[in-house]
DNA sequence: GCGTGTATATCGCCG
DNA sequence: CGGCGATGTACACGC
């Protein structure tokens, strides 16, 4: 066991990946706390500080610790133990190893770059890029500039041929009522400031039928965005893929 | 590359955990869309068809899939390639190895149950034991049975001294002005139901600067919830834990 | 660091 | 399964 706890220490301060599979137990203390009793699982200590617990099943670790903590591996009681601690906010992750199954440690190169698309962020490009062809009306783009306070941006703001602002509120997935009520603050604070009048439009590939009572009922509008045309219009961003 | 392909099969047909370290690139196409290139990196497959990529740094997985995933194995152009199916939303993750630096798989057994305490609801038994010593003010629980409609209840209901419903709205952390909102939204829902004056009380451990802005022009109240007195009343779920 | 909003969020609950 | 709200959410960005 000691022997083992300084080959673990020594790959921790080569900063390699390590997995350990063994039977443990695990405590956690911090904005809450959670207790695991023995079981078999996998332990993933990262060079960053990240530790995780999976569980032989399920997506997410049982237990986790995110980079920046501090690993201490120590033996106690004839059993290897585990101690992760996150300074800020401070908790805690204990793992109480009975039996190791196995220890394995990587040096692992990785550079490359990680990218994604067809988020939040492309449906917004599209909507400035064609405002029409999305929204199915003509509006003018209003200079970034212009925000609504201290904190909450609106998503995007033009003008229409009336000359109203416009505040475009963008959901990458159906739209509930949450949606809805953040786009009204929106139009209420930009209201406040400006005195004029303010449309407030929601833009999502679908919405719950709740969402649209509440637009209704809160006098806003609603715009289905076709996902096909996104991806048209932002095929720049899918470029980069091919 | 045929023969560790099988190997691979054979431990997906045996439900095993599989951890693969290699050489690898990695394409996601789903609600959205991404792409990672070459690098070294940890696979984890789970025995319930959850697949998660771990780059050497960070505490999420870069690309993955969660349980109920099917994951085939198969080999082209001479690479060893990991595919998993999401089926609803329908989702691809297609991995495809340059390099195969270490597979190991482990039968593993975990009956365990987990623990977690400390979270909202402790907070919201300690109220409903002690309102007075929480909120300061007298209240007598409404049966749990009244909803305030199909979807979207109150965290808490309560009639005061005077006769009043108060719904209370509890957050575990400093409530911000979402928090307002929704609590108002289940306010305005009440009253329209019921026709009768209704109250409504955020509790939380602290409060953003806008959200008492919020609070006040909404005629709505908060209380300043102190933790300590929360762990004193429910350590009866800390005692499950000692 | 606080406040706000996004996420392939995930997860659990209820109708 | 849809809709809604909580999460030890994590994470980025602006002030």
């Amino acid at each position: 066991v000691d022997d083992l706890a300084e080959r673990i220490r020594e790959s921790i301060r080569r900063r390699e990946v390590i997995v350990i599979v063994g039977d443990c137990e695990v405590e956690y203390r911090g904005r809450a706390s959670s207790r695991l009793g023995r079981g078999e699982r996998v332990i993933l200590i990262k060079g960053d500080g990240t530790v995780l617990v999976h569980r032989p099943s399920g997506a997410n670790p049982v237990n986790y610790q995110p980079e920046g903590s501090i690993v201490s591996v120590y033996e106690q009681d004839g059993r290897l133990v585990l101690r992760s601690l996150r300074p800020r906010p401070e908790e805690e992750l204990v793992i109480v190893l009975h039996r190791v199954l196995d220890f394995r440690s990587y040096r692992l190169e990785d550079t490359a770059t990680f990218k994604m698309w067809g988020d939040e962020e492309s449906i917004k490009r599209a909507i400035l890029l064609e405002p029409e062809a999305i929204l199915g009306e003509s509006l003018k783009p209003v200079e970034e500039e212009v925000r609504l306070g201290a904190a909450g941006y609106a998503d995007l703001m033009f003008v229409d041929e009336s000359g109203n602002y416009v505040v475009v509120e963008v959901k990458k997935d159906t739209a509930g009522v949450e949606a809805v009520y953040q786009l009204k603050r929106y139009v209420d604070r930009l209201r406040n400031a400006t005195g004029f009048r303010v449309r407030g439009i929601l833009a999502a590939p679908g919405f719950t039928r709740s969402a649209i009572i509440a637009l209704g009922k809160e006098g806003l509008e609603f715009r289905r965005v076709d996902m096909r045309k996104v991806y048209e219009l932002t095929r720049g961003g899918i470029a980069n893929f091919l």
